[in-house]
DNA sequence: GCCTGGTTTAATCAAATGATTGAATCAAAG
DNA sequence: CTTTGATTCAATCATTTGATTAAACCAGGC
């Protein structure tokens, strides 16, 4: 029994059609026109259901934000330890990105050109203190370093997003297919875990 | 006694304007009129110089990336061993991000934008092998770990650049001033030098 | 002085783009 | 059936933008 063909909504097909095209191509690249052909409405429609481009845009990065919300709050929930949220975090994060594999360009992008649009949706000061309270249950992590929080978001955001921002560039420098890119984004979640975790416990190793 | 007034000629002028304009705003984001007028030239005479805004682009481009193969070369040539090599790396490109702290978002961006403007100019390959021959001598080092020198790029690189790519974001959330900011960076010298070589030098570490 | 070739400029063009208008369409209510 | 309000659309507008044109400018050679 198929379920009763309730049409997705225009306003919300406009959106669908805006995130495709907005992570894809940015924000200055991205024309009205695009996005109403993408969505299949005329651009009147488009303009009708959302004031401007601006707006849209609007609910676009609040939609692509509210991602990162849902995926770090279920991760810090159940989490039982440092080892453990480290691996959450990481899994929950590449899947997440391996679905939308332009949303950390978008975000990164965009975040610098309009701050206030992204810092409205996401509280990374509440994460860090989250993610230090947590670790700092662990006699072994000395949650007491210098920009402790700042340092691990660093080293372990910064581990894991590469390969999705530099995906083209990779695959075409080291001649990958789409799958064994992807197949090396898959072997990463080892990777980094055994990263972060051996920096988290290590004692300061010396230079 | 002041050196003699060499005038800069125009067309690198407005090549430097170029840089300045595309790298913080990105292409679409940019007009030949903002460069132009960055540049304190009539928009004729931009396009007299350079024959179209891809084309200006095109050169901004090879400059950007020529700033990265002039570090690689440099710090490959002077690097001693794996560690040595580690550390010149993660602070020679310190060093230059924060002279050019839009670099890498641009390059990001753009890269993805045309990838064939970039990949002309650079030679992530030669990175590599160049990499895993030095490190293949540590007898310390695993260098036949499945992608070891993807990996290795992704953890080192992704860990350097992630302060720049959400520069105003970090700033912003965690209430910094630029020269805090700027600190934060300059510790991370340390704090990714220890990680990454604890990668490289420690066992597979367990789940 | 006056060419000559390279350079710069104000003015302008054609295409693209964000946004609006007014008419058409459609479903639900009376 | 008619009315009403919401929705959709073709056509259009004003502005922006990449690029061009034709005239002016300005040195150096003769």
């Amino acid at each position: 029994m198929v379920s009763p063909p309730t049409q997705v909504p225009t306003r919300e097909r406009i959106v669908s059609a805006a995130i495709e095209v907005f992570t894809r191509q940015g924000y200055a690249a991205t024309t009205t026109r695009d996005i109403a052909a993408a969505a299949g409405v005329n651009i009147a429609t488009l303009h009708y259901h959302h004031r401007s481009k601006e707006a849209l845009f609007g609910v676009v990065a609040a939609q692509a934000m509210q991602r990162f919300n849902a995926v770090f709050d279920e991760v810090i929930a159940e989490s039982a330890g440092t080892r453990d949220f480290v691996r959450r975090f990481v899994r929950a994060h590449i899947e997440l990105l391996l679905e939308y594999p332009y949303l950390v360009g978008f975000i990164q992008h965009e975040s610098e050109r309009s701050p206030e649009k992204f810092s409205e949706h996401v509280d990374f000061a509440r994460w860090s203190r989250e993610m230090e309270a947590l670790m700092r249950r662990d006699p072994e992590v000395d949650t007491d370093r210098p920009h402790f929080a700042g340092h691990l978001i660093a080293n372990m955001v910064g581990a894991l997003i590469y390969p999705f921002l530099f995906r083209t560039t990779t695959m075409h420098e080291f001649g990958m297919t789409q799958a064994a890119w992807e197949g090396f984004v898959r072997e990463r979640e080892e990777v980094i875990v055994g990263m972060i975790v051996g920096w988290l416990y290590g004692a300061g190793s010396r230079s």
